[in-house]
DNA sequence: CTGTTAGCGCCTTCAA
DNA sequence: TTGAAGGCGCTAACAG
């Protein structure tokens, strides 16, 4: 590795002091420097093609330009809107991203979170699912105070047991009335393709649309419920185990937590020959943008992620440090679409 | 913002010098510390809640754990897919990872990659397609160099014009394999929705493609060209002029730069009362994950993205310093689904 | 307006 | 094995 071309170079290089150099290249606030030294300046960093060391200016600032955002999997759709509009708001804010992926494990998480308190990240956005998950909470819970109390900016989507500024997703309600519409609908017998029991975005999602039905006298029997990934993969062996058991039998509306999973039903159900929906219908959670032109259209769950990825950021960026916890929430729009018609 | 701790506060309470604080808690090599003593030390950090500062460890290091990976937009699967793959790989070596999205802008891009080099990233990853724009892939290659001559490790996906570790993906060919096998199947007429001109990769996709029809003795007229953005809408809208305009008459394929603008163009045919493949038959590329389930299935060609940003770090990590220009080359593979069934 | 002088938080020779 | 001291690259008072 060459030896780097450090600023005490260009300044020796233009002829100037190393204080001169850095106020040239970067304007230290009120001062200012000779058109001619600061051109002189320019030119011997173009020459030497020096690159500012942003860690050593981060040393001595006390602050970044970094903000990180944690997700579960950013090949999820979801994951991958919310987090272009993060990209989209750092960007105006001159501030970059860094991504890090939990792969649905708590311990990771934790790490992650301390990571980017070590980086000294200007602010996170903590975007994954609340874990069921008691240890690892209070562990993350630790490292958000202690990031917090040096200055960083914390905003948290969906994991309404912090004290933090929140956006809240209304995944129970929004699974509460998507069961009532299909319910309204004609359906009577539900089933449903559920997450992990660590991860409680999905545990709500199917709380909330088990009670909904229950409510329009139409109850989920626990037998109904199985529980896989929340990937495609998930979704298909999911399906498919539920055919196989015969649970499908008098089922008329399959549930699955995301819209990945109810992709993978759909194909578990085509290999098996039966018809979405003439066979039965299908209710996913996301409204995921590839999956809105593609047919059967799959009724669902509108969620604004990238909306509120941008959000998430300003909310962390610009509430006041000694803010009170704000909690904003978030409904999901119930969209229905071919997969679930009315029932005669 | 309160004073944040520092190891000296750790070394103090902990009733030790900075340097004993130090290596009890990082463990410099060779070194070793009284056993008794880094206890207290972890103690004492763990009591004071301490966090090293990352920053100040790269500047007296040299060196980071972070790599950068600079694509178009996060939200395309395509790109979500290679993050993916990049993530998974840096997260085998305790790297974490930077994402920064282009939104197809050359300046952004250099822009980025600047930001990357200032935070010395340990390594950098460009998957962003090459830009057709001379003066920004000067600038580019500038920054670039001088990257890599202060030790950093860069891998280029898809822009093979640069002398660097590269993962070439064969549009072209794979485009005119696709267009090949179409016209093996009986279609004659074609129509192609083409990205920006400013995009390489779209481009190179239309070269290809119009060459494997021409070659097939069924050329692709330019009129039958049109360009819009590669997103859902962009295929929309084109779609949606191609029809307008009569230029769909006779036409018995369209072949779109990607699957998300395929998507998009099959909505506009569904808008306009059109079939697929009755009427018109559609085909893709890039064989988007979350689409694969979905009918009519998209013909495409199929691109292991996340294995190709899982190799792209690998590269660009393990290759040696002085190593010469490798240039791995990966084949797309066409796949035929219902949306373009043999013609009678 | 410019240069000199202190640091920022940390790691790592160098002596002890 | 431990501690004191120097330095990493940079910015920010403080003088001039």
């Amino acid at each position: 590795m060459a030896d780097q071309v450090t600023l005490a170079d260009v300044a020796r290089w233009a002829g100037v002091s190393v204080a001169t150099a850095s106020r040239a290249l970067h304007g230290s606030v009120g001062r200012t420097v000779n058109p001619e030294l600061r051109a002189r300046v320019q030119a011997a960093a173009a020459e030497l093609n020096y690159s500012p060391n942003a860690n050593a200016q981060a040393v001595v600032r006390g602050t970044t330009t970094t903000v990180g955002l944690v997700v579960h999997d950013i090949a999820d759709p979801s994951a991958a809107a919310l987090a272009a509009g993060v990209i989209e708001v750092a960007a105006t804010r001159n501030l970059i991203v860094t991504i890090s992926a939990t792969l649905s494990d708590p311990l990771t998480e934790v790490r992650h979170v301390e990571s980017l308190r070590r980086q000294r990240a200007r602010a996170i956005v903590l975007a994954g699912s609340r874990f069921n998950d008691p240890e690892s909470a209070g562990r993350l819970g630790e490292e958000l105070v202690g990031y917090a109390v040096g200055g960083g900016r914390v905003a948290v989507v969906g994991q309404h047991r912090l004290p933090l500024r929140t956006i809240e997703i209304d995944n129970d309600g929004s699974a509460r009335r998507l069961a009532a519409t299909l319910a309204s609908l004609g359906y009577r017998r539900a089933a449903v393709l559920a997450g992990p029991e660590l991860i409680a975005t999905s545990e709500d999602r199917v709380t909330g649309f088990r009670a909904g039905m229950a409510g329009a006298g139409a109850p989920v029997p626990q037998e109904n419920v199985l529980v896989a990934p929340l990937t495609r993969d998930g979704g298909y062996v999911a399906m498919t185990e539920l055919i196989d058991l015969g649970l499908l039998d008098g089922v008329d509306v399959v549930f699955a937590a995301n819209d990945v999973m109810a992709v993978g039903a759909m194909a578990a159900l085509r290999d098996q020959g039966l018809r979405v929906p003439a066979d039965v219908a299908v209710a996913g959670f996301d409204d995921i943008s590839t999956l809105r032109d593609v047919r059967p259209a799959l009724t669902t769950v509108r969620l604004p992620m990238e909306r509120i990825g941008a959000d998430a950021l300003g909310l962390a960026l610009d509430g006041l440090p000694d803010d009170e916890v704000t909690v904003t929430r978030v409904i999901g729009e119930v969209v229905v679409r071919e997969s679930t018609p009315p029932r005669s």
